[in-house]
DNA sequence: CCCCAAAGGTTGATGCGTCAACCAGAATAC
DNA sequence: GTATTCTGGTTGACGCATCAACCTTTGGGG
């Protein structure tokens, strides 16, 4: 079996594209309408979100990190930007002289709640309304197993 | 039904996470071994894949821009950064004044025969692999469908 | 106590992607 | 034949994501 044996047939080659092409589209459509809605971006919104629902509206930089499955830098930097147009503060922690809180700021709480409801509708319509019951299930299914097998090869690119 | 109907369940919450982190995944372990092995960027894989299937190994702008689907000034950016470092050269086109003509160089080629086949191999293992037949319909299904749907709802998004 | 390794975060550089504005050549209207 | 609009493409600014390097605090050993 040479190197040959790995190329893709076009079947696999349109199910690629075609994954990529709705991603793609997609991430671009709920970023264009979250963008226009509330004036934040999906980024921000997976930070408030997550912040919002959090015990006391903040959490460690390591806790949202763990939570959003994000790296370290990305967290740092889309913290900065978030925290100079006000959405969010950062403050030291007592137990922890290394560590830093995020705390959700009223405006930023303000902002998550007007997206939320027009961002959960434009997800349904898009993606849950254009799914049968058994392509959810293929594709949650599907979403695991791939998870699943980045984990087991590339252990160091899946933290 | 009012605007809380829209609020996503437990279950879909999980899907679309699981989507997001399937995506983001494999698309940096694709990109980083695509770095490793030929050091190339996966646009960059794309851009020199359609252009050494294509005619004369060159393609005018706005044939590489239908063929990825992306837009103006991505691919603009793009074909800059990589004519900087020598994969592709840009030149006149004779016919229509305003054109541009992408061409890929020799070195183009050498990288991205260096690429294909691991990277074929990669999506292959990481993907493919991990999806049953049923799974792959259901994928193939679901991309047309969910693609389609942005087609009708949101046609200025995609065009 | 001191050294050293690990953990939590930040920073800077660079590539990627979008948007809005722009420019030149080509088509079309009149 | 000139004015208008359209089309193909570029540019600049900005946000996003990764990588590598760095700094500080913590926690252990000696």
């Amino acid at each position: 079996m040479g190197g040959s044996g790995s190329r893709l047939d076009g079947r696999e080659y349109q199910v690629w594209r075609a994954f990529h092409r709705m991603h793609d589209q997609l991430s671009l459509a709920l970023n264009q309408h979250l963008q226009r809605d509330a004036g934040i971006s999906e980024p921000d919104f997976q930070v408030l979100a997550a912040l919002a629902e959090a015990p006391r509206q903040a959490l460690r930089s390591r806790e949202l990190r763990e939570e959003l499955q994000w790296e370290k830098s990305r967290l740092a930097h889309q913290i900065r930007r978030m925290e100079q147009r006000g959405l969010v503060v950062r403050d030291e922690c007592l137990e922890d002289g290394r560590a830093a809180t995020v705390r959700i700021t009223d405006a930023g709480l303000t902002s998550v709640r007007a997206a939320a409801q027009a961002h959960a509708a434009m997800v349904r319509e898009l993606f849950f309304d254009a799914l049968s019951p058994a392509q959810l299930d293929a594709f949650d299914e599907a979403g695991a197993a791939v998870i699943e097998r980045l984990r087991q090869r590339c252990p160091a690119e899946a933290p």
